[in-house]
RNA sequence: GGGCGGAUAGCUCAGGGGGAGAGCAUCGGCCUUACAAGCCGGGGGUCAGAGGUUCGAAUCCUCUUCCGCCCA
């Protein structure tokens, strides 16, 4: 066997987009088909095609990568459908900004050549994502890449579309909707959010038909008074019950409208009086349909006034309102005006403050379809993790209202609906395209204009990508998914939608369990935006650190239930760790080549030295909570729990035993094969969160059986028990070692070997630890230690105690007394106080009364030891009087 | 206004009825033949505050303060 040389630092420029290729080639991210396996699905969420990949979705992606992974090693027949988001609204805004630095707009361009420039952004920045995805290591099934607007989801739009129509499901009809002028196009409820902001609130007389008195009203948004249509007060105000079915003179317009009661009026509101504009506030909209009363649309969707504005027709909304209010102030109607804190609806798009809008528009019913995905969530058939997310998921489907899904845009899936110029019939049709009206025959259907919501289709993404409504293989064999990895912004857009769709059109959830992981923000725990300039790139992050530091970051910092704070330096701390098992393994590497293939694999446990029996323990210790760690998904701690047992027990103690054990005869075997199957066993267990590295280390291992890591099995529990004898004597050896390290380090003799060490106990313990001193006096860095039954203290001397027997290091030349008896009265010091505590709690007799058998004697036990203990230090410190 | 979550070491956080933990930072000592991106060791905390339940509370309950987020 060649000899191996590895670089002493690990680089991962030359490994990851090799090892990528190899995988990707021999097609193992590929579902097999094979009735044998057990089923694991996942949908990814698509991406949108606007952009690049950002931390966001790198967090999101390394998760679903652990999971695929892992149940892919555990012998799970795994398929992750990869794709792309077409992202309507947002994609058609970065194209349109793109021509504006043209010069040209998507009018000028007209609709069909607009969307082939559209289609062109979609092949680069598309397959730009699928890159990224690629670079961070998702090991998705690629040969299943899907498109919300590929044509076969696009035929499963229309038909979702046509069987809703047909199912009194979806209507058309005029309702107040969210209009956003600069996107030109209604948005659904949730794509609104609300902002206070700073305001002013106006007060404006308005004079009764009869008599001299008037009424006043208080305003946000004094120019919609132009479409007013009556006010309105509490029917139970006294101030103004008396008015309750007069008339007023609406100013500036001279319209007259009625005053009435109406119980969702709130009379702690400006003057408890207010205006009614059905046509552009949503509480107005509810009361004129409660009272009958007409819509009149003063503002239109370019956010101009209309002809219903009389005068101020064409003046933009914030230029009618200045003038509206000039013209009050003129007319003596405006009382006056204070300051108010407005709360403002913005486009979740473009922050565009949104205009409430009467207009005509599609609507799904969405109650009949919450209903069932509301039963699902109750009897568990899918799994919020952290569950608490489910009450949020509860509250928002309880109070749903109808969705409103056309949008005034070019780029999207176009509602599959025609109106017949003819006889004026509305075809609703699964075809591409239709040409006869089929109630009249005639030729002259004109096309809907609008597209559909983008989130529409995203609803379907978890059939439609299998090929819904073909009934498929892989719909067979992977529907429902198993697992959905998301983040809890998109829970209403998105998870809820996906679950209505998936019930009613499936008669099946569309996964078991959603895992709803955090939002990545900067180290001070702000949102990441390209404004603020506190953008972690992945990309960039990968280029630098390598692309497993960065993956083993974010699962180090996904605790359930918290946002994850991110900071370059935290990437460049694991970095050190991926550094680290670098070594181990050319340590590793370097001492087992000339190994024959039995001895490595032959471990009879019975017959191991302790400290191999220990490590054992530990490792499977460590394999049966990250498999809980990881059903549960606590990546976290899954993720942590490997990285304690390789660093602080695998590398600190058993990997620098065995250059002891490497150097004895009888030992070196055992060691050899010992250090083998751990680091071995931790590659695989590893492999999932850094894909990389693993697969890197796994390459140069002598007798593979697999050319892949990635195909091999994730380690089992094996239930191997150390004897309580060898756990407390290796327990004992460790605290030893530490001990004298201890002492040595407070006398700053770290690198003074040639110390007297005695250690005193009885005989059988001693013949247990004479095996091991060499590995003493390795890790503690002494020459000698004498083990003895009956050593007596010498001048000079200091003394630990341990759990078990008693460690005296000579430092006569070196001794500061003084020193000694500080370090040994804080020593005392410490124990009083435990045994203060555990005093208290002894003699209360509700504690012996109440208190569990087993921590009554827990604490007997600890006062005893800690008692005896107290005397011994006292001792110490009383004969170390006599030296000074 | 309603709901959810958080407050634990200088920073970032884990723990969730029975001896206060980790990483980073800091300080001291080490070029010990895998790793100085490392090794060994030290210091550092009324577990936000107040009540309650309990033999026992950082942990469960109530209230208060402050900070996030969501909904209206």
């Amino acid at each position: 066997m060649e000899k191996l040389k590895l670089s002493p630092s690990y680089d991962p420029k030359e490994v990851e987009d090799k090892w990528y290729d190899l995988w990707e080639k021999a097609g193992l991210f590929e579902p097999l088909y094979d009735p044998m396996k057990p089923k694991f699905s996942m949908v990814i969420p698509p991406p949108n095609i606007t952009g690049s990949l950002h931390i966001g979705h790198a967090l999101n992606n390394t998760l679903q990568d652990v999971l695929a992974r892992y149940k892919r090693m555990d012998g799970y027949d795994v398929l992750w459908i990869p794709g792309t988001d077409h992202a309507g609204i947002a994609t058609q805004n970065v194209v349109e900004r793109e021509l504006a630095r043209e010069g040209l707009s998507r009018e000028q361009l007209g609709r069909e050549k607009f969307l082939e420039r559209v289609w062109n952004w979609k092949a680069l920045y598309g397959s730009q994502i699928i890159r990224q995805l690629k670079k961070l290591g998702a090991s998705c099934s690629w040969s299943y890449e899907r498109f919300t607007m590929d044509e076969g989801l696009s035929k499963a739009v229309r038909e979702v579309f046509c069987r809703l129509w047909e199912e009194g499901l979806i209507y058309r009809g005029d309702y107040i909707i969210n209009w956003c002028p600069r996107c030109n196009t209604a948005l659904a409820d949730i794509e609104v959010h609300f902002e206070p902001k700073a305001g002013k609130l106006w007060y404006i007389k308005y004079p009764l038909e009869e008599g001299e008195t008037f009424i006043v009203v208080a305003t946000t948004r004094p120019e919609t008074m132009l479409g007013d249509v009556a006010v309105a007060v509490h029917p139970e105000d006294e101030r103004y019950t008396h008015l309750i079915g007069k008339r007023v003179i609406l100013p500036l317009i001279h319209r007259v409208i009625p005053i009435m009661g109406d119980y969702q009026v709130d009379p702690e509101f400006g003057t408890g009086a207010v205006k009614i504009t059905p046509a552009h506030d949503f509480n107005d909209f509810e009361i004129a349909k409660r009272h009958k009363l007409p819509f009149i649309k003063v503002i239109d969707e370019a956010g101009r006034m209309t002809s219903e504005a009389g005068p101020y027709q064409g003046l933009d909304r914030f230029a009618a309102r200045k003038r509206v209010l000039e013209d009050l102030e003129k007319g003596g109607f405006l009382i006056k005006e204070e300051d108010y804190n407005v709360v403002l609806g913005h486009c979740y798009r473009c922050d565009t403050i949104i205009e409430p809008l009467l207009s005509k528009q599609w609507f799904v019913r969405m109650k009949p379809l919450a209903q069932p995905a509301i039963a699902s969530v109750e009897y568990d058939f899918i799994q919020f993790y952290p569950q608490s997310w489910k009450n949020l998921y509860f509250d928002w489907m309880k109070n749903i209202r109808d969705w409103c899904i056309s949008r005034q845009i070019w780029w999207g899936h176009r509602i599959p609906v025609w109106y017949c110029e003819s006889c004026g019939e509305t075809v609703v049709s699964r075809e591409e395209e239709v040409e006869n009206c089929p109630r009249c025959q005639a030729r002259n259907l004109r096309p809907d204009e609008d597209v559909l919501d983008t989130w529409f289709s995203s609803a379907l993404w978890p059939f439609s990508s299998m090929g819904w409504p073909e009934k498929t293989e892989i719909l067979k064999n992977f529907y429902p998914t198993s697992v959905l990895v998301t983040s809890f912004d998109i829970i209403f857009f998105w998870v809820a939608r996906m679950i209505m769709m998936g019930e009613h059109f499936m008669g099946a959830v569309p996964f078991h369990k959603v895992y709803i992981h955090a939002l990545v923000r900067d180290e001070k725990g702000q949102k990441m935006s390209k404004s603020k300039g506190n953008v972690i790139d992945p990309l960039e992050m990968i280029e630098r650190y390598g692309c497993d530091a960065l993956r083993f970051t974010l699962i180090a910092l996904a605790a359930q239930g918290r946002d994850i704070k991110l900071s370059v330096e935290r990437i460049e701390g694991y970095k050190h760790f991926i550094n680290k098992i670098w070594n181990a393994g050319r340590f590793i590497l370097a001492n087992i080549q000339d190994l024959k293939k039995e001895d490595l694999n032959n471990i009879d446990f019975d017959n191991l030295s302790p400290f191999s029996k220990w490590i054992l323990n530990r490792l499977d210790q460590t394999i049966l909570r990250v498999r809980q760690k990881l059903e549960e998904f606590e990546f976290d701690q899954a993720a942590m729990s490997i990285y304690h047992f390789f660093w602080d027990e695998f590398c600190d103690w058993y990997l620098e035993i065995s250059k002891v054990y490497l150097q004895k005869e009888e030992r070196s075997k055992e060691t050899r094969s010992i250090l083998y199957h751990v680091f071995t066993q931790t590659l695989r267990l590893l492999h999932p969160f850094i894909p990389f590295i693993t697969e890197e280390l796994w390459s140069y291992l002598p007798y593979k059986e697999t050319a892949f890591l990635l195909k091999e099995s994730y380690p089992k529990y094996m239930a191997r028990e150390i004897s309580k004898e060898e756990k407390f004597i290796c327990e004992l050896l460790r605290e030893l070692i530490v001990a004298i390290r201890n002492i040595k380090s407070e006398y700053n003799l770290t690198s003074q070997r040639n110390i007297s060490v005695y250690y005193k106990n009885n005989k059988e313990i001693l013949t247990k630890i004479e095996a091991e001193v060499d590995v003493i006096k390795f890790l503690a860095r002494i020459n000698t230690i004498h083990l003895s039954e009956d050593h007596q203290r010498q001048p000079g001397e200091v003394i630990s105690l341990l759990s078990s027997g008693e460690l005296y290091l000579n430092l006569k030349d070196f001794i500061d007394f003084k020193r000694e008896r500080e370090r040994l009265t804080k020593e005392k010091i410490k124990i009083q106080e435990k045994l203060l505590l555990i005093e208290t709690k002894l003699k209360n007799p509700k504690f012996i009364e109440r208190a569990p058998r087993e921590i009554i004697e827990k604490e007997r036990k600890i006062y005893q030891e800690s008692y005896s203990r107290l005397k011994r230090i006292e001792d110490l410190i009383r004969g170390l009087g006599y030296e000074t």
